[in-house]
RNA sequence: GGAGGAGUGGCAGAGCUGGUUUAAUGCACCGGUCUUGAAAACCGGCGUGCCUUCACGGGCACCGGGGGUUCGAAUCCCUCCUCCUCCGCCA
């Protein structure tokens, strides 16, 4: 969420932003309005705190007068502080009004897109800030898209998953099972020696945490919600985990937190039927080990980049053909200042499948969930939060099967073989 | 799920028969005096957000969240949440 404040004080800059992101100019007209709104809170609050010193004083006072017994003076006066009330409830009914208003734009209001991010309207517009320049693998004779190395191996049942959930819930099995959990092992003993403190969070959300990262109101969309106790099943880990530091004030030292978790990751997906949803390429439930820091501001766009050489070290390991890509303003996810996605080849797909995703959000989400530090001089900044995948199985796993295939199975890659304590699916 | 008790500033802990409490006091923390230095002692400071002021300063709100009663609520009422104790159920 944007800081009331940054609109007041740069609201060009503001507009500039949300015009970068695709804003039309009549849409943009709501800057100036939560301007103005703004402005009238603070009138508002002007008059409504002057009745309020008024009434606090005059009910004092009526205290002192009862006491020493000057029952008329005091009843007199009660009128008076009753007079005050017709005036203090309208003011109040109006800055409560006022300030819903301001809440309901803000919530609406994307975060700034960083200096860096590229102008464009769709993921076409993505830069390509780092390519593969390597030759893609070259696949044997007859090579097979992971759903069907899936069925002839045995590993993972798409049709069971249709059975007992429905489509998007894929069941793992047999070797196909034990892969997916050696990859969660490496992913995290790899963030572990990288200084990423573990974290199991709970799978299932309140409101709060879910309006702190970003992903509500507006998005329940995209997640699922249990309406009997009004929690979601998370989407992402970041949600849990990034929620730790709400509402919690922390010292310069404190920075940078680290924190890693893996975790379910429960998307529905609505809409996104059609394209691109075969085999494990979009489904409603996968794993995903997440990396999540909480920084100084001065530091955290560094924090980004060691972030992504992170995750590229992963992906080095694997042994998989990738790239990275700048995410350009139109692609650029709601609360995120600067993302860096990362694409995996698929080489049987023969597409570049997206694996990780890497933003800084600055004071987006910090905003929202008042996470802040005391600075040198005592007073208290938003912190900045980032946060990848490192990594995203399902897709990864896609990858690994195809480019992996064999005549006589797949082949595991090595950093995965002690956890496996196989070397080839067959 | 049932019954009872409780949620106060970083922590501990008063206040809770509604009105000089502007939330006492202690610990912790920061600054100062003293000291060669430190400790102790003493003095001062010590929450968050908002409004206002060039500034000094002034004002408002917050005692788990929300709502209500009242001239006035930490204090009374309603509701939700959380924790503790006991009972029941259960991996």
């Amino acid at each position: 969420m944007l800081q009331i404040k940054t609109i007041h004080e740069r609201t060009d800059d503001v507009k500039n932003a949300l015009k970068k992101r695709g804003f039309s100019a009549e849409e943009l007209n709501v800057v100036d309005e939560v301007v103005n709104l703004d402005n009238q809170r603070k009138a508002t609050q002007t008059k409504l705190d002057a009745v309020l010193a008024q009434i606090n004083s005059k009910s004092k006072a009526i205290g002192g007068l009862f006491k020493s017994g000057k029952v008329q003076e005091a009843n007199d006066m009660k009128k008076e502080v009753t007079d005050l009330k017709s005036e203090k409830d309208p003011l109040e009914d109006q800055l409560r009004q006022i300030t819903v208003d301001i809440q309901n734009i803000l919530f609406k209001l994307p975060n700034m897109p960083h200096a860096k991010v590229p102008e464009g309207l769709s993921e076409d517009d993505n830069v390509v800030v780092k390519d593969w320049d390597k030759p893609l693998p070259s696949l044997i004779e007859g090579a097979k898209a992971h759903w069907d190395l899936a069925e002839l191996y045995n590993i993972i049942d798409f049709e069971l998953g249709v059975k007992i959930t429905g489509s998007g819930f894929p069941l793992y099995r047999g070797k196909g099972a034990i892969f997916q959990r050696a990859l969660i092992n490496f992913f995290l003993d790899e963030a572990r020696e990288a200084g990423y403190e573990e974290i199991i969070p709970p799978l299932l959300v309140n409101e709060a945490s879910g309006i702190g990262t970003g992903s509500l109101p507006d998005k329940e969309a995209q997640m699922y919600h249990m309406e009997k106790d009004n929690l979601f099943l998370i989407p992402t880990a970041e949600v849990p985990v990034t929620n730790i530091v709400r509402n919690v004030i922390l010292k310069e030292d404190d920075f940078p937190i680290k924190f890693c978790a893996y975790t379910p990751c429960f998307r529905r997906e609505a809409g996104a039927h059609g394209s691109d949803v075969r085999g494990l390429n979009r489904v409603h439930q996968f794993d995903k080990i997440e990396i999540v820091q909480v920084e100084h501001p001065d530091r955290s766009h560094d924090t980004l980049d060691n972030m992504v050489s992170y995750v590229e070290g992963l992906l080095n390991k694997l042994e998989l053909p990738y790239r990275i890509l700048r995410l350009c303003s139109g692609d650029l996810t709601f609360a995120s200042a600067l993302t860096y996605d990362f694409e995996v080849f698929s080489a049987a797909q023969e597409k570049w499948l997206e694996v990780s995703s890497v933003s800084n959000f600055e004071t987006f989400q910090t905003n929202r969930m008042k996470c802040r530090y005391k600075d040198a001089n005592g007073k208290t900044q938003l912190a900045h939060t980032l946060n990848g995948s490192a990594l995203a199985l399902a897709r990864i796993v896609a990858a690994l099967l195809e480019n992996n295939q064999t005549e006589n199975g797949i082949n595991v890659p090595e950093v995965l073989r002690p956890y496996t304590r196989f070397d080839l699916i067959d």
